[in-house]
DNA sequence: CATCTGTTGTGAGTATCCTACTAACGGAGT
DNA sequence: ACTCCGTTAGTAGGATACTCACAACAGATG
């Protein structure tokens, strides 16, 4: 109906989610509105939802395949969806299942090069979650030394904080650098040597985010923009990566050892 | 390139799979192709994978707006995908929030009905993943009796096999019946009670599937077709559930106490 | 009994949007 | 002058949303 489109808008955001789970707009409207009513026919569920009777048919028999609703063979025909946790368990199943298919392909073409970049390559990367994924990824590839810094707390996750404690068990120095005490008494009781001594204007920057340093070949610098949003640079591996570190510890004094 | 695309069909599914995942066919290509050759222009990636290079920027883009790729601003802008395990965690997780977004919406306008229904439903199912669904929701809300039979020990998964012992655990009275002797062995030594009389040749069909029956109040019956389909229908809480029951227990010798 | 009315389920046809695909262009480096 | 890069516009095709028409059927009314 028309007016049970724009009632509402938390609806829209739910159909959009639904659709990028894999439902057309139909399916996805068909499904809640059944929900609404609990059970009930094409009619009624055209009535609820804002789609044409004469289409509830068809997509509540894909629906049905999908396993998301049953069907009761009378006339009218009525219609029920599955539980929400069914329905999640489907989806959840059929996902992993894609996964898997599309990835095991992925698996058998994939090039070995990752581990040993001979090239001179400086990479970017945008987004907070991409970050951090980043980070973890150099930090457990520390063999002998790590140089973590940041300003702001929040950029110190969970994942980090572990694999930072897990790589100094492995008896990897590990320094910490942070002007933030925050940041600092996370690893106050830690195997983890921490340093509230910043290379001066530097680090001071307002936009300045992470900096990690492991080993003398990989390093990851990173900025946060005024909305918030994080991006970096790294590299591994690279000559460029070993200059940029040497450079950065040459002009303060970070001297660990 | 145009022999690239059908030397392997494997890779064929694999596309397909990344598009039911939300990817476009050529976010797909271009994320393989990467993979394939570990890192890359625009140009190396056109060339093994069939999408012309004007669009690949674009592509990637958007793949590394996702988290996928990560760039190299450089001259040529070069590409490097994400390891395959990275990726897996990113598309989960995407999964996962909307997910959580789409069903969220859906309890809140979710009827109270399930449950009591008072309706004269017999609702349909079809495919056997759905059927054991269904199946584990009727046992588990069964309070007093169950009588589960099948021919097929196949029928039998393990969250049935679990549901079936966790409800006699509670004090319900579980009866397992069927004329093949590896289903009855899979409830030997439970406190379960089996039975292999049959109710003669009704379940002796050949197309026969498995028998539910909860309380007074709830029944299944699936049937299993020529391909191996299994469909049933159910019904729960209706006065046309416990006439079939009674029907059903009066026919044959199934009087357990 | 005939007719009328309303509903159901099916099917065909159109419109609209997204994606795949092609072509062209300015600019930078050689 | 040439090649290559990155960008943009514009077209084509396919899937989906949407409308309309129709046969079958049931109940009501005359």
């Amino acid at each position: 109906m028309t007016d049970d489109e724009d009632e509402n808008e938390s609806e829209g955001e739910a159909l959009a989610a639904f659709e990028r789970l894999g439902l057309t707009t139909y399916e996805a409207k068909v499904f809640i509105g059944l929900h609404r009513i609990g059970s009930g026919t094409a009619r009624d569920v055209s009535q609820v939802v804002d789609v044409p009777r004469s289409q509830v048919y068809g997509v509540a028999e894909r629906l049905e395949e999908r396993g998301l609703l049953e069907v009761q063979q009378s006339n009218p025909i009525r219609y029920r969806p599955v539980s929400t946790d069914e329905a999640r368990e489907l989806l959840r199943d059929r996902f992993e299942r894609e996964q898997d298919r599309a990835f095991e392909y992925v698996e058998t073409v994939k090039r070995e090069s990752t581990g040993e970049e001979t090239q001179e390559d400086i990479w970017t990367v945008r987004g907070r979650d991409q970050v951090d994924d980043r980070t973890v990824d150099i930090l457990s590839q520390a063999d002998e030394r790590i140089v973590f810094g940041t300003r702001l707390p929040e950029l110190v996750t969970d994942t980090i904080e572990r694999t930072l404690t897990e790589r100094a068990a492995a008896g990897v120095t590990v320094v910490v650098v942070s002007r933030t005490p925050a940041v600092r008494d996370r690893f106050a009781d830690l195997d983890v040597v921490t340093v509230e001594n910043l290379p001066a204007q530097r680090t001071d920057d307002q936009r300045s985010g992470r900096i990690v340093i492991a080993d003398d070949d990989s390093i990851l610098l990173s900025v946060v923009g005024n909305e918030g949003s994080e991006t970096a640079i790294w590299s591994s591996g690279s000559l460029f990566a070993s200059v940029l570190i040497q450079l950065l510890e040459a002009s303060d004094e970070l001297q660990l050892e």
